[in-house]
DNA sequence: ACATAATAGTTCAAGCATGAACGATAATCA
DNA sequence: TGATTATCGTTCATGCTTGAACTATTATGT
């Protein structure tokens, strides 16, 4: 054979990893076809969650917190601006920097979604019991410290 | 308050698919990162390593072990090809198919990325024990049983 | 104060992924 | 056999994401 390293697929660590992502991407796909009927992907429903939890935030402060680069929130905003979710105004103080927030019918839809979103969750995580479920965020939680560090 | 509902936060399944879904997210993104000397994006890998594997393959299988459309393979394959990474042969069975299997410069790449990303997950997945790593890995191929379903 | 550096947001071109429509081949069934 | 249906792969238009280059504004250091 050509292994002379020990072939990933006999280390469980990486067998698990590949399981993890695997989940996420099924997740994340249903996700998408969940959402479909309110006319909100994935990634603008993660802004107006983000919006409703830290309103007034900078566009640079949710491009770090959706690990998205600053232009990808630039391409987005219009988008939730111009269906009248989400508000920018630019901070007085600093003229380089615009403010966001949901406006009420953002935040409606953004219950909406959100009902949706944990039914999701709900049903996949229903596999897990309590304390399984609060480990597997436990680890994920350190394993994104990690990667956040460097 | 306008939290009629219970809101997700305050659910710890919610709160802890979150970090699940960021933790991978983070992983992805660094992997990508230190494939890139090697000229070679996740996506490619995971066509790799599923060659390596299943050799023989068709495009359809490939897609559905992938999770992607057909398409995606389509538009993936000419560039693993003009590498000489990949083989494409026709099935002389059914006409239809393209047979999928590694040439020796990809197992090659293979070898080198898989290294790659073999340590990039050990360091991740450090932080969990061994069992808490299984169970982990457990929970996660049962959610992707759950959506595998529908 | 002034020059330099750092930061916020935008623009733009490039690369990927997607789904619908299509052509070619094979399977089903009357 | 002949007609219908299903499957495999491709094409194409669309939308998303990215990173580099750019403008405007603020901070820093001399």
């Amino acid at each position: 054979m050509n292994d002379n390293q020990q072939l990933p697929w006999d280390n469980p660590r990486f067998r698990n990893w590949v399981a993890v992502a695997r989940a996420c991407h099924s997740v994340e796909r249903a996700l998408a076809a969940a959402l479909q009927p309110l006319d909100l992907k994935p990634a603008q429903l993660d802004v107006l969650m983000n919006l409703y939890r830290h309103p007034g935030m900078s566009q640079h402060d949710l491009a770090r917190k959706l690990l998205v680069g600053r232009s990808n929130i630039t391409m987005l905003l219009p988008q939730l601006e111009g269906r009248q979710l989400v508000r920018r105004e630019s901070d007085c103080k600093d003229r380089r920097i615009l403010r966001l927030s949901l406006t009420s019918d953002g935040e409606a839809l953004l219950m909406k979604a959100l009902e949706v979103h944990m039914a999701l969750i709900e049903k996949v995580m229903a596999q897990s019991s309590a304390t399984e479920c609060d480990m597997i965020g436990e680890q994920m939680r350190r394993i994104a410290d990690v990667l956040k560090i460097d």
